[in-house]
DNA sequence: ACGAATAGGATTTTT
DNA sequence: TCCTATTCGT
């Protein structure tokens, strides 16, 4: 029997936080809980604990599901939860953490359950899974063949279109009320948007394919038949949320019909840190949470910040504050002043650049390491000035955010290949790896498409398929390498050498620059090796791309230090000691979007409290002044001049301490008093007049 | 089928 | 400005 006190690892935590880990732990009947987590208030460090305490107080693994926003959050809970549990039960814990199997993202597990259950939903298990882009394609063919693309008004744009289907379906709404409160200037399609819709459901259901959306939809569906809704719920005693604030009503239907009565279901969010609307998240799923239930949820608030000096969270709570709409109260922290957060007026991006280069280094003297000091911007883009004065200076970084290593062309080519393989029905596959054949566009690829449709066995009728007429021998060669990947006889991860073979010689005649592209191929090569199957493989990567760019011609060994650059949507639950936030002007933070909703406003603001609260001991905020356009001759001039954030109105400034860099060259930058001030936001907003 | 030229719309964040 | 979709000419 094992000694150890049950309470001793619970000791450093704090009363909420213990009330939170402890809650109806051992209690034949518990409310369940709303655990409302300020920044840096050690949320995940208290919902690992809680996994923790629930494990070693005899609840099974295997029956806990615990749902992130990220799996690198799962990732980083399971390594948590098994720090923990080998606390109080020594070597065993490693067999208790590795039954803690469902762990992972919404969508996920979605793909998961939808395959165990295949079988009662009418679904053939052997589904792929449509990325964003590939899900744009398919709404794209069916546009077309709905002949949408030729109307006498311009029909939305594929993408305008997916956004809205997307919407519908995340946001739970009819067509009518997307369009009138989101894209007020398709109101007049409605009709036809309608059409599109049922026949891209057709598409997909015809080829076994599903998008994002449907891996929730078909599971929130699944859930309204009661055999199946018990059967899934009962598969789990306890089920946990993270970043509950950024799940929108699809994803909390789910819930509700997984706990009908919240037993065993714990939420976890921070209405403050909601930054996802855009993709239909709602801060209503916390509000209403604990209503939903009888007797009511118990709300837990965790509001003591462990994370910055007080001097960073009295900035980041003053600007909170200013949000029209609050509901939780302002975090606190028993750690010292510090210095103020800085405010640095730079004079334009090339500056910022070099600014922070050099802040960076000469931290790096003082002692932190780059891995210890972050980057953040609004979006991807802002980074570019930046990359290129790093690159300069050989100071290696990482980026999170932005463009992925899978959406670039080659990558792309060679996952169509495999997924073709993989369920030959996919048209968008078939379709993108037929046009990689020189002599085959969109008429020969979609006969050949046709062709695979109609017979039972599409692989094999490829034999007997019409040879587009002006492929030549590559017909062959693509025939025979398709029969031999479907026969899997060089197995996985074998199997991905053979379809690369097949696709260089078309690499090389595509792209100019093939040999970078090359060794791209080679590192997907490397990342395949890692999973256990082609579908594992493919499922995996369509769900949690690796979330780093590629680029960059020399990304660091991940044992050398690197700085961190990030989007600040990709830097949520993270921390450094250093932080830097890049263009804290208005037109970048909040970012200008022409209509500019007051919610949308409201979002931005948060985005910036997100930035803010993610610094431990320093934080910069950069404040370029002027932003060179490119061939503006409108106005004769050459740039424009930016303004501080609105978030930071004058009465905030007593937060921060300004200054100017370089010191010398502050007063002869600023815009002249006498002639046009003209803001960025204007600008941006003529550029599209 | 494919390249060049043209017209016109878009703009960010991500599972 | 930039990117993409369509069209026109080979």
């Amino acid at each position: 029997m094992n000694a150890v006190s049950p309470i001793g690892y619970l000791d450093a935590l704090n009363s909420a936080q213990r009330r939170a880990v402890t809650h109806g732990v051992g209690a034949v009947t518990a409310s369940p809980l709303l655990v409302i987590a300020g920044a840096g208030s050690g949320k995940t460090n208290t919902l690992a604990h809680r996994v923790a305490h629930l494990m070693v107080s005899g609840a099974d693994p295997r029956r806990i599901l615990l749902m992130t926003f990220s799996r690198r959050a799962a990732g980083e809970m399971a390594k948590r939860v098994e720090r923990i549990t080998r606390k109080v039960l020594g070597e065993g814990a490693g067999v208790l953490t590795d039954a803690l199997s469902w762990a992972g993202t919404f969508h996920g597990i979605g793909a998961r359950l939808l395959r165990d259950c295949a079988d009662q939903l009418g679904l053939d298990p052997a589904f792929t899974i449509h990325d964003r882009e590939d899900s744009a394609d398919q709404m794209n063919l069916v546009r077309h063949e709905l002949g949408f693309s030729k109307t006498e008004t311009r029909f939305p744009t594929k993408g305008t279109c997916l956004a809205i289907y997307s919407r519908c379906v995340n946001a739970e709404r009819p067509i009518e009320e997307v369009l009138g409160q989101s894209y007020p200037w398709c109101v007049a399609w409605a009709a036809e948007l309608k059409d599109l819709f049922a026949a891209y459901v057709d598409a997909k259901q015809q080829q076994n394919v599903l998008d994002y959306d449907d891996l929730l939809l078909y599971w929130a569906q699944a859930m309204t038949d009661p055999d199946i809704a018990a059967d899934i719920g009962a598969r789990f005693d306890h089920v946990m949320v993270d970043e509950y604030q950024d799940t929108n009503r699809l994803q909390s239907s789910i819930l509700l019909a997984l706990k009908p009565d919240g037993r065993g279901l714990t939420v976890v969010g921070d209405d403050a840190q909601s930054i996802y609307s855009f993709r239909a998240a709602t801060v209503r799923n916390i509000l209403d949470f604990p209503s939903a239930f009888v007797p009511p949820a118990e709300i837990i608030t965790l509001d003591q910040n462990y994370r910055s000096t007080s001097a960073i969270l009295s900035a980041a709570n003053a600007v909170i504050d200013l949000a029209a709409e609050r509901f939780t109260k302002n975090l606190w922290t028993d750690r010292a002043a510090g210095s103020q957060p800085q405010l640095v007026h730079v004079r334009d991006e090339a500056d910022q650049a070099r600014f922070i280069a050099e802040k960076v280094l000469e931290n790096r003297e003082g002692g932190s390491t780059l891995k210890q000091q972050a980057v953040l911007f609004r979006a991807s883009h802002h980074s570019g000035p930046l990359e290129i004065e790093l690159t300069r200076r050989n100071i290696p970084f990482v980026k999170f955010g932005g463009l992925k290593f899978l959406d670039s062309a080659h990558i792309k080519d060679l996952l169509a290949l495999l997924r073709f393989v993989e369920n030959p029905r996919d048209k968008v596959a078939g379709f993108r790896v037929l046009q990689l054949l020189p002599g085959v566009g969109p008429t020969s690829a979609q006969r050949v498409l046709e062709h695979m449709a109609q017979a039972s066995a599409p692989i094999e009728s490829l034999d007997s398929a019409p040879a587009p007429p002006r492929s030549g021998e590559d017909w062959g060669a693509f025939v025979t390498a398709i029969g031999e990947l479907r026969a899997g006889s060089a197995g996985w991860p074998a199997e991905i050498e053979r379809a690369r073979r097949w696709y260089e010689p078309h690499l090389e005649r595509i792209h100019e620059d093939a040999s970078t592209r090359q060794a791209d191929l080679v590192q997907l090569e490397q990342i395949a090796s890692g999973y256990p199957s082609r579908e594992r493989f493919l499922t995996e990567l369509t769900l949690d791309p690796p979330d780093t760019t590629s680029d960059q011609a020399g990304v660091p060994h991940l044992d050398e230090d690197y700085l961190i650059l990030s989007t600040i949507h990709s830097a949520k639950g993270q921390e450094w000691k250093s932080v830097f936030v890049m263009n804290t002007v208005d037109g970048c933070i909040p970012i200008d979007l022409g209509a500019g909703a007051r919610d949308e406003i409201e979002e931005e603001r948060r985005l910036l409290y997100v930035a803010m609260t993610r610094a431990k001991d320093d934080l910069h905020l950069v404040v370029p002044q002027r932003f060179f356009t490119h061939g503006q001759s409108a106005t004769g001039d050459r740039h424009v001049y930016a303004n501080r954030t609105r978030f930071i109105p004058n009465a905030l400034l007593g937060q921060f301490e300004r200054s100017a860099w370089p010191i010398c060259a502050s007063e002869d930058t600023r815009a002249p008093s006498g002639g046009p001030k003209v803001d960025v936001r204007a600008k941006m907003r003529g550029m599209w007049r």
